[in-house]
RNA sequence: CCAGCCGGCCGGGCGGCCGCACCAGCAAAUGCCGAAAGGCUGCGGGUGAGGAAAGUCCGGGCUCCAUGGAUACACGGUGCCGGAUAAUGACCGGCGGGGGUGACCCCAGGGAAAGUGCCACAGAAAGCAAACCGCCACGUUCAACGUGGCAAGGGUGAAAGGGUGGGGUAAGAGCCCACCGCGCGACUGGCAACAGGAGCGGCACGGUAAACCCCACCGGGAGCAAGACCGAAUAGGGAUGGUACGAGGGAAGCCUCAGGGCUGUUUCCGGCCCCGCCAUCCGGGUAGGUUGCGUGAGGCGCAUGGCGACAUGCGCCCAAGACGAAUGGCCGCCACGUUUUCGUGCCGUGAGGCGCGAAGGCCAUACAGAACCCGGCUUACAGGCCGGCUGGCAGU
RNA sequence: GGGCGGGUAGCUCAGUGGUAGAGCAUUCGACUUUUAAUCGAAUGGCCGUGGGUUCGAUCCCCACCCCGCCUA
């Protein structure tokens, strides 16, 4: 979480551009990132993750965000520790190829861009719909990114 | 060259950055979370989905439960022969039947003289022989009818009690004969299924058992969410101690009065609940955690035997282990594919076809994700490679 | 993971070895001033797909596809 913070938000690009072009500035100056990717930079840890039944069924208690290829669901637990993200993909989705790739986008997305948006304290599941496997990878970041930042 | 059949194999490659899971090593706080069990950090390394991982159609290993052994009944499954295997009906090879010009493909393929059932409609008749139209003889007699003989011809049907020809006859008929079919079958070949078949029988025995059934053989049940270990909180069980301890009934659960609490109500009166509480310990056991969990009927290569399934021997290797479930995101190059344009060669009168080269576009790799493990089967699949074979056309 | 059940007309369901039915719906006609209701008639089906057994399959057998339910 501390290395994360060597970079500042960079939230307009990635909103507005295409993934490939967002890269840009030599930022880290002890490598040659110049040409590297955004999902390509280092230090981005995943945040942890929900595994129980139990703190899935409590997140279904907390605000419901409905978004275009998701719904976030984001429970206070009143604590400060560090966030934690849960991800569900239901049957309806498609067989186990499509449900697999469907949370591992997620994840990714959550990974490089949206994980420095959550607040500390909280729980977030995202449900995926089948749209995620179609939309194109920053489009999917940066609405993951909005929804998490937006609070009520 | 075209069309096709069978078997086997591959199912993108190399590289970069970040991330995930597991493994062992090193390091570090002897720290943090949790009641406990247990889990959590950093570093550099190693490993990390499939031919079908799928469907769950079969067979096993393994685990628990039941069970003294065997047999019988019931139920379920299987059903030509031989082989292979840990095992199977499902694998391999053959036999028989069916399809195809052929390579080859498909088939649950015992028993219908043990018994029962069914065979719609049509048809006279649907299983045991019978006789509607008919044919023939005789009688009454005008056509017609009656009695008897026949089963050749007509018609129905999926199927009508062998077929064709000849003899024969009142008309006919295996009534007789020849051939074919059918049944029995000495003998021969084969381990066997089965095949061939001298000779005999004058024809009798319809189909259906993926209808009931008979016969033979096989089968205990459930499944890693099995099972084993650790084990909270709460409720409930037991033991001990302390403290409260009114009466009665009952074998006991418990009930009644008294007592206490809540409540409708001004009260009478009524409704509901309690009749023990506290402490310690014990056992079962839920959530949760750990394990089961990967050295196995293992993989690869070679040799030998076998048509093959497979077996034997030798050598090398250790190769995922998750549990809201690890393989992802992005990029570069190459190969391959497809398509467009241009140039060019060959064939063709021509439209055009085929080949080679260059540039560009598409940036998709198809089907699809281990869930205890293994063998077989089935199904899905872009594209490609190898080997063998069949048919046709052309040339030599 | 394991177990069980079902695909028949536009919808809900019967059916059973022999040309496939009911109710609702749709259309038309009758009754009614009109509508509704009622009555009569008509339309509508490769019985999920592909094989097999049988003279004949929606039914029996096998394989596949698609739905649904139960258990923890």
């Amino acid at each position: 979480m501390a290395s994360a913070r060597a970079w500042p938000p960079r939230v307009a690009a990635v909103l507005s551009q295409p993934v490939a072009t967002a890269a840009g500035s030599g930022c880290l100056p002890e490598r040659k990132t110049g040409s590297l990717p955004e999902t390509g930079r280092p230090g981005l840890p995943s945040p942890a993750r929900l595994r129980k039944r139990a703190e899935f069924l409590a997140a279904r208690r907390g605000e419901k965000r409905r978004g275009r290829l998701f719904l976030l669901e984001v429970l206070n637990r009143g604590d400060k520790g560090p966030p934690r993200v849960g991800f569900t993909v239901t049957k309806k989705t498609g067989n186990a190829i499509q449900r697999n790739r469907v949370r591992r986008r997620l994840k990714e997305a959550v990974r490089v861009h949206a994980a420095r948006d959550m607040q500390p304290g909280n729980d977030y599941v995202i449900v995926g719909r089948d749209d995620v496997l179609d939309a194109p990878f920053g489009q999917l970041a940066a609405e993951l990114s909005r929804r998490i930042r937006a609070t009520r």
